[in-house]
DNA sequence: TTGAAAGCGCTACCAC
DNA sequence: GTGGTAGCGCTTTCAA
């Protein structure tokens, strides 16, 4: 049975116990350069002894500045948020900033709930792929600092991350493969990616005279893309193009319980090369590099945060990664 | 170019434009039971309008509630995790708790600064799979409000998913198909969920007479796996139990890549069922309850926030589901 | 049912 | 280099 719990010190306390003014134990924390050094040394034995910890509310309280920042992401379960997730974490770390993460869930009227609340929570918000329309994001960026990730809305910072260059590689990766008819397995229609990616995809397949079959919209979900492998082998295609590597995952599974071997009767390209995605064969996909915008978005809010009110814009190059699911198309 | 934020109206500010006092604004919010029901609908009215969001720190001051838990994991991009975390956040959620989310990289101390810190920034925490000391946890847990998840230390509340009776069902299913040696794939030594599943597997397998090599430690990364199969290959064990599914799963592709036929020539059980690892063939696994175990967590971490001083231990089953990746021991 | 006033723990200004 | 003091925005007695 847990004992009751000590109460923690005051930085009042802490200048009783070390004899000096509670000014001075708030500059051992906040600007200690302006004190002699042995005084922080004295102060600070004094406040590790009595296990004095900074109360943040009340510095937050007086300072303006919370601290904090949140990140937030349709759905904490897919592999593609984690590394961006991390990424933000460690360089909001490394600037003593705390993370929090919220979870949309895939729903846009929690989303904005969450953002507002966020508000007084938070100093600023990286918003990953969010589901809200543009006049929404646009209004929230007024009223709170805020970045982008993979969506495009101008006005507002953003780290873009460039798939739609990779989509049209793997097109042209298809078509060198002989490939005429090829369908683009969508993923959520809210979705500034799907939107890029698929444009991208029948833009390219028009240029080359390959034909596309759209289907869709789906969750990312593996389940969602092992469905779809019954729609996507009645269409008569001979590759897929996924909107992501979960949705392809569940592709290859659906066509293996199929008995569609995959590259040789059915090509598949995904999206994201999330790490965990170790498929067997290993998956052709677009590889975004997430860490460096999860990275960047929390460097353009933290400026923003800092009071720098400038746009900053940045699309990071996704190129196509062939690996094993792609071979010429069956004769 | 965005424009000057607009500053946020204070609970004063609000008093003031709706004629009433600041006290009664703050019951709007705290206690709106307390006024007549036409003053609320009015001041909400005005607060609405003049875009009023209750200043968290201020309130957290005063009354000494932070209204946040945090929820801490050694590896964010593991997949057990993210359904633990999403549990955690939607029960804390819905008692109007937020979560904060952070990652200790696996590191041991980056563990310790980050409870000391999140002391004072929330209200209690959540730990996962720790990988402190006995020493250390117990100690933290008489300075803030503590539950661990998957580790289990007396006199510290808990919820411990049983994987290690999973894993004696993992051993016997093997036994029951012939096979004479297997292989336990252990992962990272500090962590209590692979000590509990290598003594199970070690101490059922002793019973029923069929032989262990140990293999590790490992971290629950995918291409540990994979580079372990060339080991696991070696032992000449026809069937191997992996820490988790990761693991597994980089058991799979480096059989796979070894040309090594699951479940004909080698047998392979995982452990977690997590969702996202789809394998080819299904994964044998044992599967334990993440997210009930997220919600419980915070159920009780919630309950000792509010005083009650009692250690609540949870102990949920995590039964072996048997999949494709098991067979006969080949003759 | 509502208002006035004190104060949560800290920082920052102004003295010294 | 250090101390005194006011006040951040809110909640909560107490009084009306």
């Amino acid at each position: 049975m847990p004992r009751a719990r000590p109460e923690l010190p005051t930085l009042k306390k802490v200048a009783a116990a070390a004899g000096v003014s509670a000014s001075t134990v708030s500059r051992v924390y906040s600007h200690p350069q302006l004190l002699r050094p042995e005084t922080v040394t004295r102060v600070r034995a004094v406040a590790d002894e009595l296990g004095y910890v900074p109360h943040h509310p009340a510095r937050a309280l007086k300072t303006g500045r919370i601290g904090a920042i949140a990140v937030v992401v349709p759905d904490i379960a897919n592999p593609f948020f984690p590394p961006v997730i991390r990424a933000a974490e460690d360089r909001a770390h490394d600037r003593d900033i705390y993370t929090l993460l919220a979870d949309t869930d895939e729903m846009t009227e929690k989303e904005v709930t969450l953002l507002v609340q966020l508000q007084r929570r938070t100093d600023g918000v990286v918003l990953v792929s969010s589901r809200l329309s543009t006049e929404a994001i646009r209004n929230r960026s007024t009223l709170h600092p805020l970045v982008l990730v993979n969506r495009d809305v101008e006005g507002v910072s953003r780290v873009l991350v460039d798939t739609a260059a990779g989509m049209r590689e793997a097109v042209d990766h298809l078509a060198d493969l002989a490939h005429r008819h090829v369908v683009y397995l969508a993923g959520p229609s809210s979705s500034w990616s799907d939107g890029q990616r698929r444009a991208a995809v029948l833009d390219r397949a028009q240029r080359r005279g390959v034909r596309v079959t759209v289907l869709g919209p789906h969750r990312p979900e593996h389940d969602e893309g092992m469905r779809a492998a019954a729609a996507v082998l009645e269409t008569g295609a001979t590759a897929v193009i996924a909107f992501d590597d979960v949705l392809a995952q569940g592709v290859l599974a659906g066509c293996a319980a199929a008995g569609v071997r995959i590259p040789q009767e059915m090509s598949l390209i995904g999206c994201d090369d999330i790490l965990a995605v170790r498929t067997a064969p290993p998956l052709t996909t677009v590889r975004g590099p997430s860490r460096q915008a999860g990275a960047l978005a929390v460097d353009f809010l933290l400026r923003l945060i800092d009071g720098v009110r400038e746009e900053t814009v940045e699309r990071l190059p996704a190129p196509l990664v062939v690996r094993e699911t792609t071979g010429p198309a069956p004769a």
